[in-house]
DNA sequence: TATCCACAGGAAGTCGTGGCCA
DNA sequence: TGGCCACGACTTCCTGTGGATA
């Protein structure tokens, strides 16, 4: 058994792909970020008063996933703590990651030194805690919330007219907020009072197309790959492919990443355009994979319904879903949840591209939902015989 | 043209679990 | 230890939808 593991281990050692594959994960800030000198002077404009220990204005940043929104605002904070870190502090939160105003509250307190519980605390308890915690420190405070979206569609715009109204508590300190979102419209589903506090300043990041990049990519490989480790039809490919993906640079980088581990553990000492389409299919594998196993059981249920369904028909209903859906869980001897619950649960499904659920009218014959397959039924029935004992058991 | 169908989906509430604090 | 809170999963109740049909 040793001997596997040395063999790999000897193999992948011997590495002739990357110089330093960090480079190209999507948390790493480069020194330059090609096209985006605009959105960085505007932002660095916006904030500019932090260097007379003045509280900026709100930001409110749209564009698309990888549209480099994150890594730009990022950027510019870390320079100007560089320069006034005496002026500010910054804290950043993904607000996808923490989606709900307890964690959000918590992040920041944490970021602030400040030991949270994971639960048991009211939110006006924690925010009483982060005023408290905020007139203890700097006096300006920049608040990144990254995918604002995400949570505000959950759990409301609560929090944000919380933060948006906080300075009128600090007595040395201010918050300036900077809110992230994909959602263009986002802005315009919030509280007025919220809308013109947080939207005092708007950018919008426009997509990368295919040329611009194909340059994102040329210096990222430049610091991360090895001289000769790839070719220029490589990085053209990946970037075609993310361009198609509405420019999604975060989509090229782990193309040309997951490239490269391919063709690092095939020993090879150059990655080729083969190994990209590898990736492409390996990435979308491992995104699915791990959406479905993490579902709840119900939702599981759901969607070995809708597969046993589709062998008869190419499209089913949501009545017929729930039919098939029933007869499973009656099968399980499992207690059923209600219609209701199953039209969320094809939403969710829907949502994340596991399925795909058009709403259609038949007229006479009502208003009912078209379901189908959006990934392929091998994919869904590993995943789910994999990470569900019950499920498996039955379907074997 | 009114009616009907088969849902969609919003709102509010329940339940169980896990955790904090006085 | 009891009261309180967060949170996810779920239920109940309800109104809205829009094209086919009588």
């Amino acid at each position: 058994m040793s001997d596997i593991i040395d063999e790999v281990l000897s193999t992948l050692g011997r590495g002739k792909i990357f110089r330093a594959r960090e480079l190209l994960l999507p948390d790493y800030v480069p020194e330059t970020l090609p096209h985006r000198e605009n959105q960085i002077r505007k932002i660095v404009e916006i904030l500019a008063p932090l260097a007379r220990s003045e509280k900026p204005s709100n930001i409110f940043i749209y564009g698309l996933t990888g549209t480099g929104k994150t890594a730009v605002t990022k950027f510019v904070l870390k320079n100007l703590y560089k320069r006034f870190s005496s002026n500010f502090i910054y804290i950043y939160v993904n607000t996808r990651q923490s989606d709900t105003p307890y964690r959000i509250l918590a992040d920041i307190l944490e970021s602030l030194n400040s030991k949270v519980p994971f639960t048991g605390l009211s939110t006006a308890e924690l925010f009483r805690r982060l005023i408290r915690k905020l007139n203890e420190v700097n006096p300006i405070v920049i608040i990144v919330l990254d995918e604002i979206d995400a949570m505000v569609k959950k759990h409301g715009d609560d929090i944000l007219y919380r933060f948006t109204r906080a300075n009128n508590e600090l007595n040395k300190s201010k918050i300036s907020l900077i809110g992230i979102t994909n959602d263009v419209k986002f802005v315009e589903t919030l509280d007025p009072r919220v809308k013109s506090s947080l939207g005092e300043e708007e950018i919008v990041f426009p997509p990368y197309n295919a040329e611009e990049l194909e340059d994102i990519l040329k210096q990222r490989a430049k610091l991360a790959l090895n001289e000769n480790a790839i070719k220029d039809d490589v990085i053209k490919l990946c970037a075609a492919l993310a361009a198609r993906d509405h420019g999604d640079a975060r989509r090229a980088l782990d193309l040309l990443r997951v490239a490269g581990e391919i063709a690092e553990r095939e020993g090879k000492d150059q990655i080729t355009t083969s190994d990209v389409e590898k990736a492409r299919v390996e990435i979308e594998r491992d995104r699915v994979y791990e959406i479905l196993s993490t579902l709840p059981f119900h939702s599981k249920l759901v969607l070995i319904a809708i597969l046993k369904g589709l062998r008869d028909k190419s499209t089913l209903t949501t009545g017929e879903v729930y039919e098939a859906y029933l007869k499973l869980a009656n099968k399980m001897g499992v207690e059923s949840v209600t219609q209701r619950r199953v039209s969320d649960i094809l939403n969710e499904l829907d949502m994340v591209g596991i399925i795909t659920a058009k709403v259609v009218n038949r007229g006479r014959y009502g208003k009912t939902k078209e379901i189908s397959l959006a990934v392929s039924e091998d994919i869904i029935l590993k995943a789910i015989v994999e990470s569900d004992e019950r499920i498996a058991s039955m379907w074997n």
